[in-house]
DNA sequence: AGAGTAAATCTACACCCTAGATTTACTCCC
DNA sequence: GGGAGTAAATCTAGGGTGTAGATTTACTCT
């Protein structure tokens, strides 16, 4: 009755062999037969039946061009064959409070375009934001969209989107209602773009930074499996990679951070930039002797980089907000690497470029707790660009997984 | 060259298909072929060749009492089959601090013998324990061998052993050097029973509390899959399932709850039980008024569950001290449900059963805390046990998980 | 004893992989 | 330019594993 349904038979082991062909096709770039071989164990017959298939279906081109590529020495040349990149693109977008950005990525997740937009504040105050819920999914389809037709991809190229919001996501892409702010930052972008692609993901923002640091140079990597992706900016955000995978809770809600509010020399889950800009603000408010240059600025306007940028100068007063938010950092570092033992808390998010001195003063006091469990702290080397990174690895992630059940429409021509 | 190592072949198949039958076999209890047939979608003649060569390894045995027994009315009757119990046996040992217990069980996880030993304190101060790391060991040997002959098993019979053990332990069975607690109480259990039998586990107690949990009734369950397994007693210790998985941390350090240290309204680490009696023990010495019977009490040896006794009685002072204990169970489990967005704490451990009035408190704060993603507060139904259960079934389940490559040497004759 | 019934067994047959012989497509060298 | 030499590709059994369906078997019920 079924066709395609139950089939626990031989046929189940091709497909279980076509998998790890293409998966070393995904992690090597150009190949050929001798080195699936070596790879899986499988005879040269076996591999080259499987990516004749794979090229059948559209995931790899054969490159014939063994002589033309230096490496031929001896022999009859080897059928070369490698990864059809543009088999179809993924989507990444960054949804934050302030901005939404879309970056279209090929298979192997190389960047193709990229389109922001920001979202205005409501006033010079900074705080509230114009968009609404609508405002907000109409802003997040455009840009896709716009980024998409930048890529030169159409529609059905799209196979997969992931879309990263500042809030916590459960399996399903939706985020609990008991909070405002998750409802606004992540209107249903699940069902929004659900007809777009054949994969729709939406997740944390913390949580696809630790996706895209573990596969970061200087992340976590191979070696180490249990890291917290940081996001500092003007809320505090953290991704759990823990032996080497996601945790996630409930609800998605693993790793907020309100509990903080209880943790001695923290006291709120507020962001770096956003208690920097308060304290500077409090502090030239009440006055501040001569020798600080943030006494000659307006406390309304004052800005986080602006006190980076005094403490690096040399400003007493900036050198105290920097020292007080240092010791707040390392306090929480240590309370979440002591419950969840992770070998390294990888910091990102605006607040992690405007005020390095907070991040490195706080691994100084880390490393002089003389705790032989305590993380280390690093800046991420990724930057601006963490969550996208990690947006568009985990939509590939999902590809990787499903590769062989997407019928091949969704995968342009041949 | 290699007989029986790669093997990327339809064997494979054989295998997995195997691994299917002998799982529904230990879900199941007696089955007939067509059982096996409606859950994996296999044919009669693949199932039967399967239960057959299942029976010639010694892990099913056939049972041919079809008719004997009542299921069958009509048509040739169905040869039945189940999991031969008693194939081998696992070894279960809850290692505390002051006891050692070892429980031998069945395939199925049914215990068929159990031998304690306590450890005796150095002193009425109750804080020192007598025994040192090489008398740990050979208790602990010697428990185990005690049991296993109660349970009629040979030395070859034990497949697995269990050891559960109040530290952190990595996945090699090693604890940190760096607490002299964590090396007195695993003194290397998993080089101790390293020849006694195929699969030797050591892990922390709290964790196997977890896992414990998971299959209770009233605990994880199938529905439920973030939960936290707290063990309150002398001490504290988490066991983090999340996503239906235990969280382990680099060093198995996860769910260490030194961090607490710096949580307001908790302060420190020390287990209910040692606070109960310290609390008591200082009211009692700056004196009580007349109408609290813990006055009558020398306060040196005063015990948590005279004062769990004593605040059931109605005692004003032994009350307060529940209270305080109460908030802060409260605080603890309100952090903790915040940053790993749990659907459930589970209490077990001594001071769960002497001072049952605390849990209830904690559970009514959180209750009324008005959070509404807030934990749901149990005490386990397991009661003493429960690390033990816990032990039992990891060892099973690594059994289960690596079932077709134990040597048939290994499971008693047929 | 005979009909009815459902499980067990038996008999193709399709698929997948391996192993080894053979062929092919090159380079290198005289 | 025409052989070696070489390593990949292809071809040809052959074994293992599953399904599908006809046939046989072991019962119960009448």
């Amino acid at each position: 009755m079924g066709e395609n349904d139950v089939a626990t038979s031989p046929q189940v082991l091709r497909r279980v062999n076509a998998r790890r062909v293409l998966e070393h096709a995904w992690q090597t770039g150009a190949f050929t037969a001798a080195d699936v071989m070596t790879e899986t164990g499988l005879t040269r017959s076996t591999v080259i039946g499987l990516c004749d298939e794979l090229v059948r279906m559209g995931w790899l081109t054969e490159l014939e061009d063994a002589r033309t590529f230096g490496t031929y020495t001896k022999g009859r040349p080897a059928r070369r064959y490698s990864l059809r990149e543009r088999a179809a693109v993924v989507v990444g977008v960054d949804a934050g409070y302030d901005h939404i950005a879309a970056t279209v990525a090929d298979l192997r997740g190389t960047p193709l375009a990229r389109r922001t937009a920001s979202i205005p504040a409501a006033g010079p105050g900074r705080t509230e934001r114009l968009a609404d819920a609508e405002g907000r999914r109409a802003l997040a389809r455009a840009t896709v969209d716009e980024a998409r037709r930048a890529a030169g991809s159409a529609a059905e190229d799209v196979v997969a989107i992931a879309v990263a919001v500042p809030a916590p996501v459960d399996g399903g892409g939706v985020s609990p209602p008991e909070h405002w702010f998750w409802n606004l930052t992540n209107p249903g972008y699940a069902g929004l773009f659900a007809d777009d692609a054949e994969i729709v993901i939406v997740e944390n923002d913390a949580n696809l930074a630790a996706i895209a640091e573990r596969s970061a140079p200087g992340g976590g990597g191979r070696d180490v499996d249990s890291f917290i992706a940081l996001i500092v900016g003007e809320g505090l955000g953290a991704g759990l990679m823990i032996d080497g995978r996601l945790v996630r809770g409930r609800r998605g809600g693993a790793g907020e951070l309100r509990f903080l509010d209880h943790v001695e020399g923290v006291g709120s889950a507020d962001g770096l930039a956003l208690l920097a800009r308060r304290w500077a603000s409090e502090a030239v408010s009440s006055g501040v002797g001569p020798d600080s240059a943030l006494g000659r600025l307006d406390p309304r306007t004052i800005d986080e980089a602006q006190v980076g940028a005094a403490a690096l100068a040399g400003d007493p007063v900036a050198a105290e907000i920097v020292d007080r938010l240092a010791s707040r950092l390392a306090r929480m570092c240590l309370v979440l690497g002591d419950l969840l033992d992770v070998d390294r808390i990888i910091v990102s998010g605006g607040a992690s470029r405007s005020l390095p001195m907070v991040i490195e003063g706080a691994a100084r006091l880390i490393d002089g707790s003389g705790d032989p469990s305590a993380p280390e702290l690093r800046i991420s080397t990724l930057g601006e660009g963490c969550v996208t990174t990690g947006a568009i690895a985990h939509a590939l992630a999902a590809v990787r997984a499903r590769a062989l059940d997407l019928g091949p429409t969704a995968r342009g021509a041949a």
